[in-house]
DNA sequence: TATATACCTATTGACATGGTAGGTAATTAG
DNA sequence: CTAATTACCTACCATGTCAATAGGTATATA
């Protein structure tokens, strides 16, 4: 609806680490608890599981006594990561994108600045919180 | 294409309202010479300054010698407002949405402070900053 | 061998974005 | 008064992404 929405795909990427965090203990944790505790689908789910188990954030073990675990410590994920890794990269523009090609009009460009640090703001925002200071509710003041 | 960016809609009424401030002089400008120093379709364009006028950061006159310009100070526009009557809301997740209905969810969300936290971290940064910091390259340091 | 599980490929409907087309109303210059 | 100029209005369209679904395959364990 709106564009500055975090898609679905990384909220619920945010909930399935947490989710993880919480209930894996020492096992591994099948799709479908994740998928009925969240209330998300579960053919949905398999997409963002896929995901961050293809980024590395998530090993998956197939067969019975199998399912998905966190491959790092909670303290050792950044929320910009698990969203990144899902939704695309932080820039704002076609100009900050990784692989961005020089912008023509670059040199007289009075906005670029502005996107600029608004970029560098979230990044570090979301660069700075780790998935156990979500756990813990833990923010900058 | 990522859903992180700034829509150009937002993007080039900024561009716009720097146009006009840098331009307008005592004059109404008219769209066809924003389009052209700017390099945007005339018509596309259109789209965007309706917004703009109905929200009332310009004013419209018709007929020759007609055309737009700004209806306060430069200093006195900041750039959340460009960009919110634009695009819309800043609100990241639909529980913060302006009309948003409680989510039932919402007692025991762990993600929620996080997305509060992001809200008043860009709606305050967009807040801050006007018209004429954008001109200026005026930015909090 | 049967069951549980992750993993893979493809498809769909809905919606927003970015952009276009053509016409109407108002104002001014001559 | 007329012609030119300009904003304003309604409608349309092509593309792409999102969110979600369907059905099948590979792998591990009990």
């Amino acid at each position: 609806m709106v564009h500055f929405m975090i898609s679905t795909k990384a909220r619920y990427a945010l909930r399935v680490m947490i989710d993880l965090a919480q209930n894996q203990e020492n096992n591994y944790v099948p799709l479908k608890e994740i998928a009925k505790r969240q209330e998300i689908s579960e053919k949905y789910l398999e997409t963002i599981l896929k995901l961050l188990v293809k980024g590395g954030l998530l090993t998956g073990l197939r067969g019975k006594g199998g399912g998905y675990r966190l491959t790092r410590l909670p303290q050792d994920y950044t929320v910009r990561e698990i969203i990144e890794l899902t939704e695309g990269p932080l820039a704002p523009v076609a100009c900050l994108l990784p692989d961005a090609s020089p912008c023509c009009r670059k040199d007289n460009c009075l906005s670029l600045p502005l996107w600029e640090n608004y970029h560098a703001l979230i990044t570090d925002f979301f660069n700075r919180i780790t998935l156990l200071d979500v756990i813990h509710g833990n923010y900058p003041s």
